[in-house]
DNA sequence: TCTGGGGTCCTAGGACCC
DNA sequence: TCTGGGGTCCTAGGACCC
């Protein structure tokens, strides 16, 4: 989806079109946080999604800045993704806004993507790129060539010809810590990436990751659509608006944080094993702590009091910006049913 | 510039077992 | 008395993605 928070919002406020519109945790420019979605005039003053909030208010003092609705998008990705389904048998939801289509058995793909972006459009108001290839890959990358509303078919053949001369960085799964890593081997293109020597990605970076990398450049990649994933892990975490001193409100804040897990999970009908606790000093230092039960559980009044000794293991020798609460191991709980409740006794 | 919140996957060392 | 090789689980951290 494009811009798909952005969209959300002004699909019921068109009053802000042609705006530079910015979604984010808050209303207040110089808050802590960072920008969850911005309009394309946004993006034309250098403000995109993960740009700390007092950036991009420096960069673009008249944006118009609109609190997150979750709740509404989730509402909204559940209409794409029903219309996604009627559509196509196979698909991989891939986070509020992005899926994979198996198109596999298609004799039509082409027409197939065209008209499932064209019912996106006239049933949700919403506009989506669509990116048609033989893999997960080559998909991905051609869905971002054309936004927005695009429509791109990529081949590996022609892989090199669309997007060779670009960064390498353009390949999911090459960030910003592997693109500099590359680039210190002379590495900058992706078709730098595509012939580079096996040997000299092996040595810089195993032999098993340097392999894959060249891989990826040439358009290589043998991952299926996987429909059915199953959660791996749960968490909740939050920052505080001023870095916290005080232990009673830390505890507190995990407290509540382990119930929201653990109600989440009890409603999905999961229990985890392992609790983590997750803590960000100041300035900016994270650290992890995490214990594995004998059974597993969804009990906030098991995985609180765990949750607050994990935290006294690690040395709090600053204010604290973030705690967060996890819990991984997940297995389906066979006491309860999808909304979580134990079935009444007969 | 001062960095959200929710995830997945990978690595690496140590414990432990056979 | 000194010590193999393989496997799994646990913990901590890091890179990356949406």
């Amino acid at each position: 989806m494009d811009a798909f928070f952005v969209a959300v919002e002004l699909r019921r406020r068109p009053e802000l079109r042609g705006k530079p519109v910015v979604v984010a945790t808050g209303t207040d420019p110089g808050a802590r946080g960072v920008v969850m979605a911005a309009s394309y005039e946004a993006r034309k003053f250098g403000v995109h999604s993960a740009l700390p909030l007092a950036t991009a208010h420096r960069r673009c003092p008249e944006m118009v800045l609109v609190p997150r609705d979750l709740e509404r998008y989730r509402e909204a990705s559940g209409e794409v993704m029903a219309i996604v389904r009627e559509e196509v048998a196979r698909v991989e939801v891939v986070g509020l806004d992005e899926a994979y289509l198996d198109l596999g058995d298609s004799d039509f793909p082409k027409a197939d993507c065209r008209r499932v972006k064209h019912r996106i459009r006239a049933e949700t108001g919403l506009v989506c790129s669509i990116g048609l290839a033989p893999n997960k890959l080559l998909a991905k990358i051609a869905s971002d060539l054309d936004k927005p509303d695009g429509f791109c078919v990529l081949t590996p053949e022609r892989m090199l010809d669309a997007v060779g001369d670009r960064p390498a960085a353009l390949i999911p799964g090459v960030g910003p810590k592997t693109a500099q890593r590359l680039g210190a081997a002379g590495i900058r293109t992706v078709r730098d990436l595509a012939t580079a020597d096996p040997d000299v990605l092996g040595r810089a970076f195993g032999p098993r990751l340097g392999a894959a990398l060249r891989a990826r450049a040439n358009g290589v990649d043998e991952r299926t659509v996987e429909p059915e994933r199953e959660p791996k892990s749960e968490s909740a975490e939050t920052t505080f608006a001023h870095d916290e001193s005080q232990v009673a409100v830390v505890w507190q804040t995990l407290d509540r944080l382990a119930a929201r897990v653990c109600e989440r999970l009890a409603a999905g009908g999961y229990r985890g094993r392992t609790v983590t606790v997750k803590v960000r000093l100041r300035p900016f230092r994270t650290f992890t702590r995490s214990q594995t039960l004998e059974a597993p559980t969804n009990d906030a009044a098991l995985v609180a009091p765990l949750a607050r000794e994990l935290l006294g293991r690690v040395e709090m020798d600053a204010p604290v910006r973030l705690v967060g609460v996890g819990l991984s191991g997940l297995e389906r709980d066979e006491r309860a049913g999808a909304d979580g409740r134990l079935f009444a006794e007969a």
